[in-house]
DNA sequence: GATGAATGAGGCTTCATTCAT
DNA sequence: CATGAATGAAGCCTCATTCAT
């Protein structure tokens, strides 16, 4: 019993530590890229010690990789927690490309972590590449969007969305609106609808304090403070 | 005279070792990306020493800089000779599209660097960044596109087809018609007119041996029989 | 208590590296002069790596100032406590720098170190600086030296002084008492009396085996054997 | 003829050349520090090429040495010529001081060069330890000063006049009337007479145009200009 | 586990020197 | 002779990694 109560304890600690690492890498990559990041400053935005990095992980792009699979994991669930309700293929991908781009554009982190860690973040066995394909798939199953291979479609319909959080990332004004509506135009819906559905309301769900989106919230307020 | 010789001869000779890194840089950075990058193996694939770097480049981003900007040239340039006698925008920018994928299959080095220096490759200041823009403006202003703002039309057209890129330098395949004919139609064009200039054949012109698309081929060519 | 145990043996140990960083820089400006001497170098003469320079200093100048002014805070000290009970200024001044002499020809490193470090030895916020003045001005004061401004009296006696370390170190003989006498007449002493005073026989007391100084003889021992 | 005519125009440009470097060397080395300095930098100051360095000179401290030893002959023959007529070795030395001091005054880079290069301009072999000593040594052959062993006497006389000018180079302000009258009392004359001697009025003559001393003044006052 | 000292490999940059033109 | 390109040795610094406490 008691050596159990120890180990839980034991393992509670280990995993705020390691949320802890993987939250900072998360700040620095997005600060510095995936390449200007050391293990030195991780740590230290984590507030451990260098050594301790090394009782969770083996090497700084294996925590990066957590880190980025750690937010677009938390990412795709709240997205798809969003389109849960709704059946239509069609709108489901309008629905999710809208809200992604809002969370562009309401976590600024995200988009500059989209933009810096592309590489990581589009390479197959990626959060998005396990859910853009199903997604286009039921959508050419159900007779909604033209056929057409599957790499292709993702190509066309992922990669630029992509390059608009990049863009927001940059500080520039993206119209999700028109993004979207070209990406329904390229999966062959009729016009009216495309614009209809790329017209949808979507609002981003609040997110727990304890997520990683949440926390990138607090760390922007306190800096503005700071600069305030 | 003798003067006018000495200083042209060094000259051609500057110019030359100049290529020549930046020749290798193009390799390196093809090879283990920009971040991968170090001055010492740059120097080492060109064939020349360390300090001699320092010679012709005050930092290795600026190398990088201008290997990514000579190739992007060469490569519109090559394009943009070849569809000068169109007129037709939409026609203009199928082909361009075209050819640009048939680009990346035919010099995997085209590929695999695009997909390595996207950061840097479209960078406002690129040559992609000059040449996307006008081509689709110009097909807005003539009505064979529907009109959008530029930088979401950028992010429909250019990211799909970057995004060929990078899976070409993958080792995956790219139907570039189905591409390009999704390209064409996220513009507006009618799907027949959009399939029909997507199916047509395009062939990329020979190159002078000198120019740097042609020795990504010769270096190529000689690793294949160093394998063989 | 146990952290507190581990924290103090941690501090004693850091502790002892840093006084071998600064006994080694002491060693090899000593032999090169300030601007002779290299990370490298130095981190070898103590025996340690060449990243370890770097967790105990930011930069070589900041050891060399360190390593200065350990040094010159020993030798004051011990020339301090010396003549501490000796009441008349000119005594005290004479008994002064016929010390310093004497520690010059007892430890060569300190008289090649003075010689090579002069200009950062005698820089404004060196001990030199910090103790000459108060000397001078209470002869002064006492009327026991002519009045002079401090700098030019700071010029007229210390630099002789200085200079005779620096012709030690050259390995020239220097008569202390013909300096001292000519220092205390420049400060209108009369003769007899400068006479007197620069006659007094001084005796350097004996250091601690774990002071600087004492380090310095021990390498100049070992050495000496190592040679016989 | 035409050789003998075409070899004494190399000799010139030769000269010339070399002067050119010299001088370079002395503004670099006023500027840097003797260790500061590059031979790319010099060169670049004396506007030639890195490699004709290597036609003048072996090595750096080669250059630094002829720079010093070139500028401290200029200055001595300077002084030495005023003083020729004055026949009491007091008033020579008296007005030798003053008119150093006043050298370092009228031409900073005359003070920061004798401060930066102490080490090199107080070496044995040096103009300075050609012309002191013979100079105290007549006081002394004359009943003029107390008679002292020569080195000791150099130290008590030539060091503190030298530290005055290091203070100059400072920027701070030196009675040169106080410290020559000091250099005198400590020679052993009576207080009226140093004081008399310490206070005459002595005046640089003007050089001429191609000496050393007058193209400091040159760049100067371009600087100034500059500046200004 | 957590810590941070110690290490040394690896990259960067400067600069003296050589040498072909 | 003058030039400046090429070289590589040498110093600087960062940082991943190990390890004793």
């Amino acid at each position: 019993m008691s050596v159990d109560h120890r180990s839980r304890n034991a393992r509670i600690r280990r995993e705020r530590m390691r949320a802890r690492l993987i939250e900072a890498a998360l700040f620095v990559s997005a600060e510095h890229g995936p390449d200007g990041a050391s293990i030195d400053e991780v740590a230290g935005a984590a507030g451990v010690s260098r050594g301790s990095f090394y009782n969770y992980f083996f090497t700084l792009p294996e925590l990066l990789q957590a880190s980025s699979h750690e937010l677009g994991v938390e990412l795709i669930e709240l997205v798809l927690a969003e389109i849960a309700p709704v059946t239509d293929p069609a709108e489901r991908l309008a629905r999710g490309f809208l809200l992604l781009i809002d969370a562009g554009r309401k976590y600024p982190l995200v988009a500059r972590f989209a933009a810096r860690m592309a590489a990581v973040a589009l390479a197959p066995g990626s959060v998005a590449h396990a859910v853009l394909p199903p997604l286009l798939q039921a959508g050419m199953d159900a007779g909604r969007f033209v056929a057409m291979p599957l790499p292709e479609a993702c190509d066309l319909t992922g990669a630029p969305v992509l390059a608009s959080l990049a863009r927001l990332a940059l500080g520039e004004a993206v119209d999700s609106r028109i993004v979207v509506q070209g990406v329904l135009r390229v999966l062959g819906l009729p016009e009216p609808e495309a614009e209809a559905l790329a017209s949808l309301r979507v609002t981003l769900p609040p997110v727990a304090d304890d997520r990683l989106l949440a926390r990138t919230e607090l760390v922007r307020q306190s800096r503005e403070e700071g600069c305030a």
